[in-house]
RNA sequence: GGCCCCUUAGUCUAGUGGUUAGGACGUCGGCCUCUCACGUCGAAGACAUGGGUUCAAGUCCCGUAGGGGUCACCA
């Protein structure tokens, strides 16, 4: 077989959305495991809702996502321009080549005369379908009109889909469709066929919603008298209550998840196993996928975006980081925050026990802002462990530090244990009251850990304040 | 509503006629422990439903129900 050729033809109407993300990475991974090519080309027909900021907005999505293309905006290649809106010349030349071949004819029905057979139809219960009004008139260019693509009254057009298997689709449900508008733009199905034969696309990867488009095309690949090239259907990614996933299921765009602190190779783990596994494998690097991808791996059931386990693959990408990398990705998020963390031995000292405890650079900053903003006292925590009764615990460990040469873990140890021992206390009993007069609530890195990331001068300070609180 | 597609636990999935139906997220519990988290051990939890075919069905066939998609001079 041939070196596949794959493309990902978003139209420019807004962010790089999570679906859209997931069909570009099964469509990557298609061209990259095998030495294949991977086309980026831009659907921009539709001028009410394209915009420059969105094609940018999808190329960062993209190259975040670490999916390059090798042929596309930005990048060229010999197949372009890959702009549609460049190429109109193009589907006009093959509309007039089906026209002159009776394939294809000129439509001078108004939308208003349309409309007015689908409210018809509409109000007598049955389907409308464009009745062919047009099909033998003779074509006159001076008139206002569109081009409609004949389609067979009777038959079936049948395809194997590379993840659905057998579909097949009977002619009476198509109608004689607009291919090229009165602007002379053409329309989704005649504009992706044309590019995908002059881009020499052999293998058509896309959502499951474009399930209904493809016996159009097919007809209109063999009108052209064009091979067809194989399909790929991929299941729809749904939101939690089994609709489709958009915005009113919160975050859909990548950058979204980037700007909360997601790896962009965590974001491309878990949107590639929604829908395609490998065994019981889970935590694939975009390496391992190249290697490990397969279409006939894809399922056939759309899958609901689950964030927990998103965040929870962010977790696994997180902590394999090495610590410097690791301080060096979350320094934007504190400093994102207003908060004046530098790269230096304290921040890395913060992410060394964030690593076990968060799941994105979001939570490091908000479970540990206390590191580098002052704390917010926990009522409760205030109530239960800033008391008369602690005010002691609290006023020995403040001693301890401040005579304590060094913060080192082991005379930290070794005040806490004499603390505790000297009490008869459990070391929790010590622990506890420090940790709410140095964090504001009862979780937190281990006590040493704290004492240390804060430094001496900030630790006596929290402590002072802590045994005034506990009077 | 017509047409197309789909149906294993709350969620993502493994499974290709013979399995105690496997893994992961989440949930619950034990251990670890200065709290939290990590780790670790364990638990609960699924083949939508009714008929066939077969010695044997989650796996094959038909029906039913449920879900999704699509029916534009949008993509």
């Amino acid at each position: 077989m041939d070196k596949p050729r794959v493309r990902f033809a978003p139209s420019p109407t807004g962010y790089l959305h999570i679906g859209g993300a997931r069909t570009a990475l099964f469509n990557w991974l298609w061209a990259r495991r095998s030495g294949g090519t991977f086309i980026l080309r831009i659907e921009d027909t539709d001028r009410g809702r394209s915009t420059k900021e969105a094609e940018a907005a999808i190329f960062e999505g993209l190259r975040w996502l670490g999916l390059d293309w090798d042929e596309g905006p930005e990048v060229g290649g010999p197949h372009g321009p890959y702009f549609q809106m460049e190429r109109l010349d193009l589907y006009e030349a093959h509309a007039e080549r089906l026209i002159s071949e009776g394939k294809a004819y000129a439509c001078y029905c108004t939308r208003e005369e349309l409309d007015a057979g689908r409210k018809k139809a509409e109000a007598e219960k049955r389907q409308f379908r464009y009745p062919g009004t047009c099909r033998d008139k003779p074509y006159d260019r001076s008139r206002p009109h569109v081009i409609r693509f004949r389609v067979p009254e009777q038959g079936a057009t049948s395809w194997e889909d590379l993840v659905k298997g057998h579909i097949a689709t009977p002619h009476d449900t198509l109608q004689d469709e607009v291919i090229l508008r009165s602007d002379r733009v053409p329309l989704y199905n005649f504009g992706a066929v044309v590019d995908d034969v002059t881009m020499k696309v052999n293998l058509v990867g896309r959502g499951d919603d474009h399930v209904n488009n493809t016996a159009r095309q097919i007809l209109m690949y063999r009108a052209l008298g064009y091979p067809v090239p194989t399909f790929a259907h991929f299941p729809m990614i749904l939101g939690a209550d089994k609709t489709r996933l958009s915005k009113r299921h919160g975050a859909t765009s990548v950058t979204a998840y980037r700007d909360m602190g997601y790896l962009p190779q965590a974001v491309v783990n878990y949107l590639v196993r929604l829908g395609w596994s490998h065994g019981d494998q889970e935590i694939f690097s975009l390496d391992d996928l190249v290697k490990a991808f397969d279409m006939k791996d894809v399922g056939q059931t759309a899958g609901v975006f689950n964030p927990d386990k998103m965040a929870w693959v962010n977790h696994e990408w997180l902590k394999q980081l090495p610590d410097e990398e690791l301080a060096r990705r979350a320094l934007p998020f504190f400093r994102a925050a207003g908060l004046p963390a530098e790269d230096d031995a304290k921040l890395r000292h913060v992410c060394a026990v964030a690593r076990e405890r968060a799941r994105t650079f979001g939570e490091y900053v908000e479970q540990f802002r206390y590191f580098y903003a002052p704390i917010r006292l926990d009522p409760k925590a205030k109530g239960k462990f800033l008391t008369a009764d602690t005010r002691p615990i609290l006023e020995a460990i403040r001693a301890g530090i401040a005579a304590l040469p060094s913060l080192d873990t082991a005379p930290l140890e070794a005040l806490f244990q004499g603390e505790a021992q000297k009490r008869g206390l459990g070391l929790g009993k010590i622990a506890q009251p420090v940790r709410v007069a140095l964090t504001g609530g009862t979780a937190s890195p281990g006590m040493y850990d704290v004492i240390q990331i804060l430094g001496k001068d900030e630790t006596l300070r929290r402590m002072d304040e802590g045994i005034r609180l506990a009077a």
